[in-house]
DNA sequence: CGGGCCGTGTTGATCGTTCAAAACGGAACG
DNA sequence: CGTTCCGTTTTGAACGATCAACACGGCCCG
């Protein structure tokens, strides 16, 4: 057994550290290699005993199969590419870093394995086009759809498998992507709000036209039509700037009663109105009702109620729907749930506490890190 | 030729639209595979006219190199390992997301790429065993080095090739890291609020024991050194939470005088400072200067100076560490920056405006996201 | 009792590329 | 004119796994 020795002596000496392969175990279990690649893939195939010896090697030499053999002759990467955007990434917030930590997570229990990839800003479509050309990506993930994205025509187009989190706009036949129920999230908030006893809600939003941005304002105003009110309540718009945020937020105070409360489309709009309430020298939450979108750490920091994506959850029905397309191949809309902190709570002595609302959930203290970040 | 037949069919038929093989390259360029794959790995070594040719098939039929072949014949996947962690991701801000970002922005130019990795909490360093020894990766990029931390030794013993996104503490011998200078990051901000002209300077900073705190305190002391200072100046402490930090600022603008400023470790302490500054009515930057660390998108937000970290070029030294281990194999300490803004500039009509120190740079317009993003 | 089938295991071919070595033709040289 | 050398190109083998097909023995069945 040349070839036996020289393996294990290589194994041995300072030279050849190399890892053990398919034929290593089977050597050592006495059998084929097809029958310890059936040992691994097809456990059914081969007879109990065998199978536990051809494992118990496999253990024992620490052997783990070679991924890019296993992708050449499958003809299949098992991998999805994720693109990450070199700009815009000081945005406010942090919900796509945690999509793809939540990705990453997942990633394993569906055999496969995530590969980041930034293409270049002025040419996307040839970044996408080269990551799968080389063959290191089955398909992709998407996220951050937009209005006129170039992406999702092109994948259809190339026949390549992806999901995306965020509606596909354009495209109402496509249906395989998974998004948070915005609509759904400021209507729990509009309840919430009714009934912590704020007299009057009123909206603080973008300029009408994005479509996220105008999906969240009608859950807003069908909140206050199921709670009853009929006329047009107090609204105001700014865009994702806080000092516009601050300002819009004072003229929208001005315009509501006493008691009031003001709904955001997103965090930063949020903190425009807790610092527009500070200015006049009230205390949000016992003075002013407010609740943010997105629950980002500075909704945390700022002890700002907000509405809170389930990332994880949209990760997992992501993954799903790439890898086995023929379950669940419908749009999946999530339900977001309502994480409720002071700006909320009229009674200023007592801490946060959640509403009654099933979906409505306390802030728990792990939401917060734990120890010394720098 | 049944095979180029049958390629070329296949090709066109819609039964298998493959991708274009270094074979069919060679074939159409009359030459053998090995000519194609030196064309594009050793240019030098083929005929001026004979690689011309090669290149326009090469570009003709589109051909890209199948990364898994290419990765299996090598020996080497010319891929690095990241590890994201599932938990403590939502810290406040997200210099490790942007440098992921930005690991991935420079990976092409080295001709490799990232894989992104999400070990199991309870045995990290079976996490990192598995993803070597599938052969995914070459390597390994950390970040977030604590103290006791198990990988670098455990990397170092396995000779796996790593580099470090922060000094690895407990290892003084290894060298093979690249990290931002905290004690001039805030040096600076010592000596541009002197210039401002505020009149003490106080600190803000984590409990003494984290290696990343006490290095941004002592910069705080050798820059009142520098100032002249001489007496012991007030600071104080507070774990990262916001409340604690505003008592903990409370605490300390009662011992420092008018005119005063604080500069903090982190910016959530120095949003504990902005808060306890409003709480009594003051306004931040005419009133009290503060300046806070990292540079988040919460201090963009709320107006506050803070320390830049300088993350793209931390990757990019990163990379160069990692694939070419003969050049700057020494450790790299990179200088910070200051962004300018509102909190520490005094007369409150004028706009936010740098210092004069070479390296304070002014808060730019891009800094803010362009538009509105969910 | 011959043929088909089933469970199990083996062998040859292949995925697409690069390494190592050999082949080729012409120029230089003794 | 034979030999050596060099630049260029080609051929065979290999990387480590899986696919496809087949071999083998035992069992059932007509």
């Amino acid at each position: 057994m040349t070839t036996d020795e020289s393996r294990e002596a290589g194994r041995d000496a300072v030279a050849t550290p190399s890892r053990p392969t398919i034929v290593d175990v089977a050597e050592a279990a006495g059998v084929s290699r097809q029958t310890v690649s059936n040992a691994l893939n097809r456990p059914h195939k081969v007879a109990p005993d065998t199978l536990e010896r051809v494992l118990r090697e496999i253990e024992r030499l620490r052997f783990t199969p070679h991924v890019s053999a296993q992708q050449l002759r499958r003809r299949r990467a098992s991998a999805y590419g994720f693109e990450v955007n070199p700009s815009g990434h000081r945005r406010l917030g942090h919900i796509l870093d945690e999509f793809l930590v939540e990705l990453t997570v997942s990633a394993p229990s569906h055999a496969s394995h995530l590969v980041a990839f930034a293409p270049d800003p002025d040419d996307v479509i040839a970044g996408y086009r080269q990551t799968l050309a080389s063959g290191l990506v089955d398909g992709f993930v998407l996220a951050d759809t937009r209005h006129a994205d170039p992406r999702p025509p092109w994948l259809l187009e190339q026949h390549v498998p992806f999901v995306s989190f965020g509606r596909v706009w354009d495209l109402p036949e496509l249906t395989r992507w998974v998004d948070v129920d915005g609509h759904a999230g400021v209507l729990q908030a509009v309840r919430h709000l009714a009934e912590a006893g704020y007299a009057q809600i009123g909206w603080l939003g973008w300029p009408t036209g994005s479509p996220v941005g105008d999906n969240r304002r009608q859950g807003w105003s069908d909140g206050l039509a199921e709670l009853g009110v009929t006329g047009d309540a107090p609204t105001a718009e700014a865009v994702q700037d806080l000092d516009e945020a601050t300002d819009a937020a004072a003229r929208l105070l001005d315009r509501l009663g006493p008691d009031s409360a003001v709904v955001c489309a997103s965090d930063l709009l949020a903190l425009g109105v807790l610092r527009a309430v500070r200015n006049r020298g009230l205390e949000p939450g016992r003075d002013v009702g407010v609740v943010g979108f997105d629950d980002t750490d500075v909704a945390a920091a700022m002890q700002l109620t907000s509405v809170h994506q389930p990332v994880a959850e949209a990760a997992r029905t992501a993954w799903d729907m790439l890898v086995d397309p023929t379950t669940s191949p419908g749009p999946v809309l999530l339900e977001p749930s309502l994480t409720v902190r002071a700006s909320s709570v009229r009674e200023p002595a007592a801490p946060a506490r959640a509403g009654t609302r099933p979906t409505a959930k306390q802030a728990r203290p792990d939401d917060e890190p734990p120890g010394i970040r720098p």
